[in-house]
Parts: structure tokens; sequence; C-alpha cells
RNA sequence: GGUCCUGUGGCCGAGCGGCUAGGCUCAGCUCUGCAAAAGCUGCUACAGCGGUUCGAAUCCGCUCGGGACCUCCA
């Protein structure tokens, strides 16, 4: 596979050129949603910057096989005391059936996934639908000697396992000062080591979600699903594993005890962090109250906000900032990034209709390569936008005759731009259901000729009058030397 | 308290040793009946103090501020 993809290893802390283990296939995890809940903006933004990695990979040509798992038992509230489950207390909440509550948040998750334009993974495979790989994978931890059971649980053995292997690498954790930080280290919890934790849970007697097992009834540890089934549909060595960065520890650090321990090594060549977003500085999370769904943001009705963004602003906005940087939300950033979109999106749209010349007063290649290595960095995708917008000016020049474009640079500009722009970002045009029947084309035409002959009278009263009702109803009018353009606009 | 990240102009946000990031905002000009759009020009930067270097927003140290994680988290 030719191309110059350098991707930031958390593993090493350091760009690594991007080498696929058996090209052209790439075999990519992604730590998905735990559905006890809907998926809030912050969330999203993860779940975009994979898309984005996803499309780039197979704009270079690669087949990916693309898993992003659901997680719909097992992550547990707290390790200590009975250990709560999360769809399962949600149940008792909702006074729903557990798999409802799964139901119910997998349903939104998806319909927020498709509103982002966000490709659906290759396969989305189920914590609950891998109950017996799990089993089976605690049964080989078990038989390595890296876990011990205790009550009809299952806990990982941190400390024999640091007798043989590193724990603590990926996160850059030392479990030494891990442990003088950890207070309270009170003698009721089962667990041997207090860094020990689940690979199954005994299921207390009103505890809903349960399975057979060797070890009695229970359900799987959290950090489970994600070795077994990362296992099963890309073997035990893979190329990229994502997630958020606040899975770092405990959870992909527990991932890779958990494979290691299993199979002997580590599982994944590239560990890839996205980083958070945050309102006002802070972490959008919901025990802050500064979390706000994907579909009040849409709609404005939430009291953070000021308007309603439609998803793709949403998403050119995320895209303006690098996925390793903490991006902060404000009405104010969002706002702008409205307008940029806008006016990315005219210019695309002007492409066509550009009119050709002999010369190019433009280099097209040399564009085309910039946008290349701004992706090939790390997928930098601020960088890949402000060479965009230099595109942009390059288009609105041409439309306006100041700047020449030979007909296969217009070509290749074109090309360019919706390779980009639409499959690699991921934009897609939000036309707001134009009616382009022929009544309402006759009937434009009407209008706008009632408009021309009241400005030829120099009756610029109603003029001015027929632009602004048409403006109300979000149809706007554009005067230029060739005459009256109007669209139909949303937002 | 520990580990790590970070502090850029009115706002957002790149850059990571020398070369205009970009978007939004604001001002002027061109176009225009006026708008809008577009083009051109301009305006405020690299938290502070030291150090390394011919040269630092970029490397090092200290100070101050912000954030993430340290078994809920995307």
């Amino acid at each position: 596979m030719q191309h110059n993809l350098y991707l930031y290893n958390s593993l090493t802390r350091q760009k690594e050129k991007f080498e696929a283990i058996s090209s052209p296939f790439v075999g990519l995890y992604v730590c998905g949603p735990t559905v006890y809940s809907n998926v809030h903006l912050g969330n999203s933004r993860t779940f975009m910057t994979f898309d984005v990695l996803f499309r780039y990979l197979k704009y270079l040509g690669y087949k990916v096989r693309y898993v992003r798992n659901i997680t719909d038992v097992g992550h547990i509230t707290t390790e200590f005391d009975e250990g709560v489950d999360r769809i399962g207390a949600q149940a008792k909440l909702e006074m729903l059936e557990p798999m409802e509550v799964v139901q119910k948040y997998t349903v939104y998750f998806h319909w927020v996934m498709e509103m982002f334009n966000n490709l659906p993974p290759s396969i989305e495979p189920t914590a609950t639908g891998h109950i017996i790989e799990q089993i089976e994978m605690v049964k080989k931890i078990l038989d390595a000697g890296f876990a011990y059971e205790i009550n009809g649980s299952v806990y990982f053995d941190v400390r024999a396992y640091l007798e043989k292997h590193k724990y603590g690498e990926l996160s850059g954790r030392n479990v030494e000062e891990l442990f003088e930080n950890t207070r309270d280290l009170d003698g009721q919890d089962e667990k041997k080591f207090f860094a020990d934790f689940a690979l199954w849970k005994n299921a207390s007697a009103e505890h809903i979600m349960r399975w057979p097992s060797p070890w009695g009834e229970g359900f799987p540890g959290w950090h489970l699903e994600c070795s077994a089934m990362s296992t099963k549909y890309l073997g035990e060595v893979f190329d990229i594993h994502g997630g958020g960065m606040d899975l770092k520890f405990p959870h992909h650090e527990s991932e890779v005890a958990q494979n290691t321990a299993a199979c002997g090594h580590g599982p994944v060549r590239y560990w890839l962090h996205a980083n958070m977003l945050t309102v006002n500085g802070q972490k959008m999370s919901k025990s802050l109250g500064n979390s706000f769904l994907p579909h009040e943001l849409f709609s404005g009705d939430h009291p953070v906000l000021t308007k309603g963004y439609s998803p793709m602003v949403v998403r050119f906005f995320m895209m303006q900032a690098h996925y390793r940087s903490p991006l902060d939300f404000s009405n104010e950033a969002i706002q702008a990034a409205a307008k940029g979109y806008k006016r990315l999106m005219t210019a695309i749209a002007l492409i066509d209709q550009l009119k050709p010349s002999a010369t190019s007063g433009f280099d097209v290649k040399e564009f085309t390569e910039k946008c290349h290595s701004a992706m090939d960095d790390d997928l930098n995708t601020p960088i890949l936008i402000s060479h965009l917008f230099d595109g942009v000016r390059v288009i609105n020049s041409c439309a306006e005759g100041k700047l020449p474009l030979t007909e296969n640079d217009i070509n290749l500009l074109s090309k360019v731009f919706h390779s980009f722009v639409f499959d690699i970002i991921g934009l897609r045009k939000e036309t707001a259901t134009e009616d382009q029947s022929q009544l309402v084309l006759s009937l434009m035409e009407f209008i706008l000729k009632l408009r021309r002959e009241a400005k030829e009278n120099k009756d610029y009263a109603a003029s001015d009058k027929i632009r602004n009702e048409l403006a109300e109803m979000n149809i706007i009018i554009k005067d230029s030397k060739d005459g009256t353009d109007w669209k139909y606009e949303t937002n």
C-alpha cells in the first residue's frame, strides 16, 4: 500500500508510520458505548474521530474491518461492595427489562451516528452475544495462572501478572504509586490486591442479568468483552485500537493485560486515543450537568444553547480541532463554524459552474498533495480544512473571472474537494429538501420577474419587500451582474 | 497528593527551532439602487521570568493558570 500515513501511538507516545500487519487488510477496533443512557455530544466526538480514520484508511485503499462493540452488560459502577451493573441499575430505574434499556439506547445511538454521517462499522458485536467467548477467555487466563476464583467471581491477579509482564505501560502508570495513592483499602473486598479487577462476577440473588458459568451464575467484567470480541473478529494481534482518552486507564490497560495473559502477547499495534469535549473548559459529563444530547443541539432546546445547529455544522466544528486536543464547546465557536461550513459548501457547489480557461493560475496538484499530507500527519483535519479554504478562495476567484483554471484543473479540483470533504471528513450536503417541481420553478421565475421590473422602475421599496418576504421563507436572493439567483436554505 | 497533557491575537483553533495557518469577528476598499455573496487590504499573538541557540510560540528550568486520569466516564 502506497501511502505516508503517520499515527500517534499512545503505546510509544510518538507518531509512527502506519504499517498494516497484512496489507491490504486492516483490523480496527473501537470501544463503543455502554447503552444505559443516551450518548452525549462528547461521546459522539470520539466516534466521529474514528469514523474519519476508517474513511481515510478506506480512501487509501485498505480493506478495513471496523469492529465497534455495544456494551450491554458488565459495566459496573463500582467494583467494591456488590458491584452494580449499569444496565441492570437503569432497568430498575425505568422499570424495564434490561434488554429494553439496551434496545432503547442502542436505537438512539444509531440514530445519532447516522445524523452525524458516521459510516456503520463492519461488525457491531454485543457483550451479551459473546458470553461463551468471554467465559472461554476467563478459563484461559485462569489456566495461565493470572486469575483466581473467589465466591463465584473470578479476578485478574495483577501481582501474579506483574511477575512476568508489565502492567501500566499503556497509561504510563506505576502500580506501586497507585497503591500509595489509593486510600481506604478496606478489608471487605474479596479481591486479593487493590488493582485486581473482575473478569467474571458472581450474580447476587436479585441480579437480573445472569448466565451460567463454571463458577456459578454470573456476568462478565467490563474489560473482558473487548478482549474477547476483538480477538474473535480481528485475531490475537490486530492493527488499531481506538477509544476515548478516559478509557486508557483502567479499561484499555486491563484489556492489554487480559490479552497478554491469555495469549502471551499484547493485542494491538497502534493505540489511538481521542481527547475530550469540554464545555466552558470542563469535561462534558452528566454529573457536572454540562452535558447535552445531540438532538438537543440540533434543536437548540437546552439552557446552554442559544440556538440549534445542524449535524453537519457540528461535525465541521469538531473537524476544525485536532482529535488529540481537547475541544471546548461554546455557542460563539459553533456559530463561527456554521458560517465557515456554509462558505465551504457554497464554494463546492460553484465548482461545476466554473468556466474553463486555456491556462491555470493555481497549482491543483500541489494543493492536492498538501491535503494529503495534512491527513497523513496523524489525521490533522484542522490543517486540511485550512488548505480547503485556500481552495475556496481559488474557486470563488475563478467564478468571478479573476483567476483562470483549465478544464482539467477544474475537474481535478472538483474531485479533490469531493474526496476530502465528503468521503474523508464525512460531511454531506444538507440540502433543505428543495422543491424543484416545475410549479415552484415557474412561480419563482415569475416572482423574480416582478422584482426585476420593480427595480427597473426604481421602485426599490417593492423589490426589497419581495426580497425580505422571500428571506422569511428561507429563500435567499442574490443579485449579480448576470441576473438574480435564488436558493432555499435552512439554518 | 501522584501521573500526564496544556496555556497562541476579540473568539475558536493549527504550528512543535528560522518561512502568511485557517475559520469567525471588526475596519477600509472593489462590486452594488441598497443588501447579501465574493474579492482585495488592514487590525490586535504566542501566560510570566530565566536559560540553551546565530536564531524559540516551538527546546530546558522555575513561577502562575487550565484540563484529563488515579477503578463511573468517549
